[in-house]
DNA sequence: GGTGTTTTGTACAGCAATGTCCAAAACTAG
DNA sequence: CTAGTTTTGGACATTGCTGTACAAAACACC
């Protein structure tokens, strides 16, 4: 029961959800570098004292925003995959879902982890191996389905496992990069219909998702 | 004849090549916020009264270091491509050579482009122009070469020519930003073959660029 | 050697960001 | 009402970056 929690002391003026959501809009657009303290705050309407009050740092709001992202990334069609359930379909709705939401950005922001890997990854001592560990935690989901797929029959990977679930990783952050210089629904989802299609996935099913 | 141009005035104490290649180290590994003027005064090993008057801007400088990352980007194998000349293996060797170079970069910086289009499309009202025609000729450079192929008879894709340049675009782009995560090199070219063997490249292709 | 031209070193003022500090405010518990 | 606790608004000094200005330096040309 997440009542309000009666806690002493004078209570802040702001939603801390609110707040997290607004800084997490920031991130995407702006990038870690481009959004300041004072940037924050202002986004979060309070002052830069009150902010560092209650984060601490912008490092720490930034992680907070991550994770705030990864509640609604398309992305969890997947993790939510149980054994026995067919695969290709979850993966033809992800790439099918993430055209939607991408090209339904006004700002084509992308996505936030893949802009924050080109940003971070080899620059941020701490964040760095932050966005490397969801690369590598996303690399790892992708092996524990594809095996699904093949154990179930849906696919044959010539490559192996490993080397097909990298390759889907490497065209999903491809597709949300080029997102931000293609706006296009269609052609984006024509887009990836041309890679799932040599991936292995059925033309039914990419028929399916459309 | 390039001979040292008798220009009047005092003459530059520095290599303007040189800064440029600075320059673009910098921008490559630390992106286009990272890098301040002093930053690249100091690479240069120059004042910064010098920097602004040899270059303007900040912005003047990274333009003239895309160029230069262009020249010697392994794309140029693509770019050169004659007609008649087959295509497939071409594209086998692009490939190749990226994950060459890129696992050979012990900083792992990825691909100065594929980096500043997640940095600044969209973000920077200047350079994110520059840089979405950059995609859109790399997109408009694949067309062609692929419709080389077709004519050729090296290759059918199943979704159409242009769907398949975007594709083959998302993924390049997408090795790329991967590279920052996966420095080995036989994995990264594992997971281009697995790619390549989806998008229509035969195995004995893929075989002779190994 | 003198003149004209361009780079160089140094300095300056303006601006924005950072992190911290403190008194006042707003609430809870007793 | 009082005591204890936490947030809030405002202020502070520090730092780093920006763009410009200017005299001195270093060259070409005549």
């Amino acid at each position: 029961m997440p009542e309000k929690a009666a806690t002493p002391g004078r209570p802040t003026a702001f939603s801390r959800d609110d707040a997290i959501e607004g800084a997490m809009n920031l991130f995407w657009r702006d990038g870690y570098a481009g959004v300041s303290a004072s940037d924050l705050a202002a986004a979060m309407r309070i002052q830069r004292s009150s902010f560092y009050n209650s984060f601490g740092s912008r490092e720490a709001v930034f992680l907070e925003a991550l994770e705030q992202y990864s509640k609604n990334a398309p992305d969890k069609i997947i993790d939510r995959l149980r054994p026995g359930e067919p695969v290709l379909p979850a993966i033809a709705a992800l790439f099918r879902e993430l055209c939607r939401q991408r090209a339904a950005d006004a700002e084509a922001r992308g996505c936030l982890v893949c802009n924050s890997i080109g940003e971070l990854v080899g620059v941020d001592e701490t964040l760095g191996p932050v966005l490397l560990d969801a690369a590598n935690d996303r690399i790892g989901v992708f092996e524990r389905v594809l095996g699904q797929a093949v154990a179930q029959g849906e696919l044959t990977p010539a490559g192996g496992v490993a080397n097909s679930a990298r390759s889907l990783l490497a065209f999903l952050l491809g597709i949300n990069l080029l997102s931000k210089t293609l706006h296009d629904e269609q052609a984006l989802w024509a887009t990836c219909r041309s890679f799932l299609r040599g991936f292995g996935v059925p033309e039914a099913l990419l028929d399916a998702a459309s």
